[in-house]
This record gives C-alpha cells, sequence and structure tokens, in this order.
DNA sequence: TATTGTTATACTCTATAACTATA
DNA sequence: TATAGTTATAGAGTATAACAATA
C-alpha cells in the first residue's frame, strides 16, 4: 500500500487545493522579476480597471482589510507605479490612479503571466480552460453566497 | 465605473483562489467544531489511508516539510488521534498509526466537511462538480508536472 | 457618531538551518 | 556520509485593535 492523499480527493476544496500550488509558486517567481508579488499585481489589476477607487473600495475587491492595503499601496507607490490623488469632496479619502510607468508595468506582467498559465496548463485545451474558468466562477459564487447568508 | 476585478479574472490561478477563500473559511470553522486543523485533518486523512507510513513520506504527500510534519502529528498525538510506532528495521523513523478513536474522529470530521462542500457548492450540480473535480486535477497534475520540468 | 486611512501588534502557516541518533 | 526526526528561528500574509483626521 503506497502512500496517497486518496481520501483527500473527494473534496473539491483539496484539488482547488492541490492545483492552486503549482500557479501560486510559479506566478510569484514570475511576478519576482518585475518587482511585484501577487497582492501588489492584483492590486495594480484592479487600480487599472477602476480608476480613482478608494482604498477602501479596494479592500472590498480584494478581500483583504484595509490595514492591508495600506502596505500594498505604499509598495506600488514606492515604485512610482501608482498615485494617491486627493478626493475634493471627501479629505480623507484618497483616489487611486495607475502612473504611465505603472501602465507599462502591468502590460509586462499581465503578458508574464498569461503565458506562464498557458506553459503551466499546456495539458489542457483552450475549451477545457474556458469550461474550468467557469465552473470555478459558479463555485465562487455559490460559496460566497452561501458563507454570507451564514453571517445573517 | 464600479470598481471589479475583471482584468484578474482571465487568469485560470486568480479563480482558483477566490472560489478556494469561501471553502476554506468554511472547512476551518467546521473542524475546529471537532479540534481539528485542516493540516491535521489531511494528515489524518493520509495515515488512514496508508497505514504505517513514515514521517518523511507524509511530508511528501502533503507537500509540506519535515519540520512541519512534527508539528502536525505532535497535535494528533496530543489529541490520542494517532500514535507513533517504532520501526524495527529502522529504530530512526515512526510508522504512524491511527487509533480506534483517531478512526471515529476521521469519520465525524470526513461526514461533516462532506455536508459543508454539498451547501457550499448548492449551486452546481453533482455532474459539473465531477467535471470540477476532474479539471482540477489535470491542472494540478500539468502545473506539477510543468513545476518538476523546470528545477531539472 | 461613523468612516478613511494609518500604525502597531499578533497570529497562522510554512520554510530554513542546525542538531541528534541512527543508518 | 546520508537520512529520520527534531528544534529554534524567521519570513510572508493577513487579522485585530486603537488612533487621528474628517465626515
Amino acid at each position: 500500500m503506497e502512500p496517497d492523499d486518496r481520501l483527500l480527493r473527494q473534496f473539491v476544496g483539496y484539488n482547488m487545493k492541490r492545483a492552486f500550488i503549482p500557479v501560486q509558486e510559479d506566478v510569484s517567481e514570475t511576478l519576482a522579476t518585475l518587482g511585484l508579488r501577487v497582492g501588489t499585481f492584483s492590486a495594480l489589476a484592479v487600480i487599472m480597471a477602476s480608476p480613482g477607487i478608494s482604498q477602501t473600495q479596494l479592500s472590498q475587491v480584494l478581500n483583504i482589510k484595509r490595514s492591508g492595503v495600506v502596505l500594498v499601496v505604499d509598495e506600488l507607490e514606492g515604485m512610482g507605479a501608482v498615485e494617491r490623488m486627493p478626493v475634493e469632496s471627501d479629505r480623507r479619502a484618497y483616489a487611486l490612479q495607475v502612473t504611465p510607468e505603472g501602465r507599462k508595468l502591468w502590460q509586462r506582467a499581465e503578458s508574464a503571466v498569461q503565458a506562464h498559465e498557458a506553459a503551466l496548463f499546456a495539458d489542457l485545451a483552450p475549451e477545457e480552460l474556458r469550461v474550468l474558468r467557469g465552473l470555478l466562477d459558479r463555485a465562487a459564487r455559490s460559496g460566497a453566497r452561501r458563507r454570507r447568508g451564514e453571517k445573517q
């Protein structure tokens, strides 16, 4: 009887984690060559897609705490990729914006991660990857709804 | 323009992480009621399926370091769920075994996690969940092979 | 009173490296 | 010399809680 994880394979969550491990390792290494981490890469993507977003909004989209956003934005700002702009109507808040340098950085990072995902998932057909993304999206929505419902 | 993560949704890895977050939260809470963590639950499952497994083998199956296995086995042993048995042929090693109490604990934990996954993924048909598990398995193998290949 | 951003702190998980006892 | 298990320590990522400025 050779050791294995057969009792764990029945769980969808275990398979998610197992599939995610090599992706996370590979993406982390890829982003590191550009001076990014997964957290700063994700934040940059959201600010790209939502110029003027506040840190609190960013924390909600990324599903992390506001205190964590501070560190991520500090890092992006330190790299010259993002700026904290004042908000006229609310002097407590910042409107986050991607600088021209940040745009270039995003494009390089996006291409690099696309290439690395293509290599990582080379055994799956494009059609299968679409199905996988779709099912993961449905699973994420289902799980999030269930979790929200429980708390109420 | 309301803030969103649309630039991240293109990546399979991001969707994996997003789907995994509610699962991990829910499973952690579920297991906590039984005195287990995800790490001890996973180890218990592997030792259940592979009686006599060594700590080094367990570290390989769970994809963690031997130093981490020590803490997990300490915890399971402290709960009376697992025993470190001497190995006749090698006095450095232990043969890990699940106790009768550990078996009962596993069965309760397995049922609890099955029930919580069913609730979490209620929006997906059983057929879809099978497809999802299958695609995640293929993605995990593809990613792991690619990562191994790179290192050589 | 509530909210935005901030800071300091703590916790969890895991990795690294040095050690021991055996092989 | 190499390996199994152990220990101590450190790092990454994130959470909590208290705070100042502003609403």
